[in-house]
DNA sequence: CACACTTTTAATATTTGGTTAACACACCCG
DNA sequence: CGGGTGTGTTAACCAAATATTAAAAGTGTG
């Protein structure tokens, strides 16, 4: 649509957190503004019509959650993104985040690669509406393959580049068992040799970051997604 | 083995990275076509209609933004896959690109695994790669060959290799029976030797578990599924 | 180049499906 | 009726497959 720079309005009470992110974020060539609390905050969100607004929860007066049912509520803005930033130990929360409406959680402490890159996925995800959340939900699983991040029942669990291969792999056909050969094709690519042990102790990593019922095994088989 | 039918074209100005892309791909089992400029892929695409088409962006005459552009607004391809190939360095083109619609961006250099990963997950969003499923039914019975389960009356059951193995077979032919024999060469392989009560004892584990009644006996010959 | 992190290897423990063996049962035939 | 033959049943054993762990090797990052 536009063609001009996405902006994004960060909202947080933490002078050196708004500055992190600020910096990170034009250093990618986005239009940044900051507010350090919610009057603030959809004051300038009513000026500029952000395309994406970054939240804190945790900040005084209108928290988080609050600014964002305001943002729900506003005619002209309810249709921006709306992702929060929350620290990990209260990661109960994203419930309560995803039901005012949130578009995303980035857990803090905030990495700016993993950071870049979800606010990317989520501007993607406002221009084009057409464009299927690319999430998976297995019971109390959501798998966010844009973001590379899994949630357990509101908790956001880090999976590093490997595990969340396996388990897009997995949970690309429930209930299907892979074989190891077919395992080691798929993600490693076929010329590529590795240890018999490799994949279960990828699998076990699995299993323990997101519970053990989930991913069976067929002993003389290999493994499945249930 | 699979075969992946699907087709993809690729198109960059540097006959390496089109060699080298093509060949993994290729290895895959993906139907490849290539392309050096932007007029010569419009005429492939609209030709063969890839599942998938890779471009890169920095291309002289149209340049990656400019075809996928064309892509998006030419009836019959637009819904295609459209994936970017771009360098690490020009990072911020990114928003450009998911603006003029790419489904994905491949940072180069390339790695094979990674990139024949992420070609397969696109693929599969292009639309599922609709593979027959592997399900064969008895009355109150289905049998999945692909998950190693079988499901009697909407209560799945969880079998062994050697149970599931013997079920396949058995049911291969309904009615026909099976000498012991024969199970042996078909399940164990020509020189496996093992005892006679071998066979009997998977039998029953198999009756067991999906009941009694589909499984018979004829004595001094063999087994026969009904 | 030190640090943190991921991936792989290697060594060890544990699990479980497959097999065996011993015995029970059923049926046929003299 | 009793021995013969073929199958059913059971539990115990064993080895292969997998799980687990720790440590080494590889990776990227400041």
């Amino acid at each position: 649509m536009e063609t001009q720079n996405a902006s994004i309005l960060l909202v947080d009470d933490e002078p050196d957190i708004l500055e992190f992110l600020s910096y990170n974020l034009q250093k990618e060539g986005y239009n940044v503004f900051r507010a350090s609390n919610g009057n603030d905050a959809m004051k300038i969100a009513r000026k500029v019509r952000p395309n994406l607004i970054i939240l804190d929860v945790m900040m005084p007066q209108p928290d988080g959650y609050e600014i964002c049912r305001e943002i729900r509520r506003d005619e002209h803005l309810k249709d921006s993104v709306v992702a929060f930033l929350s620290a990990k130990s209260e990661e109960v929360s994203q419930i309560e985040g995803f039901k005012v409406g949130a578009d995303d959680f980035i857990g803090k402490p905030v990495k700016p690669k993993v950071f870049l890159f979800r606010v990317q996925a989520l501007l993607r995800r406002q221009g084009g509406e057409k464009e299927p959340l690319n999430r998976v939900f297995f019971e109390d699983l959501m798998i966010d393959k844009e973001s590379y991040t899994v949630v357990k029942r509101g908790v956001t669990i880090e999976l590093s580049k490997k595990e969340f291969e396996l388990l897009i792999l997995l949970t690309s056909r429930p209930g299907k068992v892979f074989t190891r050969d077919e395992i080691f094709r798929k993600i490693w690519g076929p010329d590529v040799i590795v240890g018999e042990r490799t994949i279960d102790v990828h699998i076990r990593k699995l299993r323990e970051k997101i519970g053990l019922g989930n991913i069976k095994t067929i002993k003389g088989v290999g493994y499945y997604f249930s």
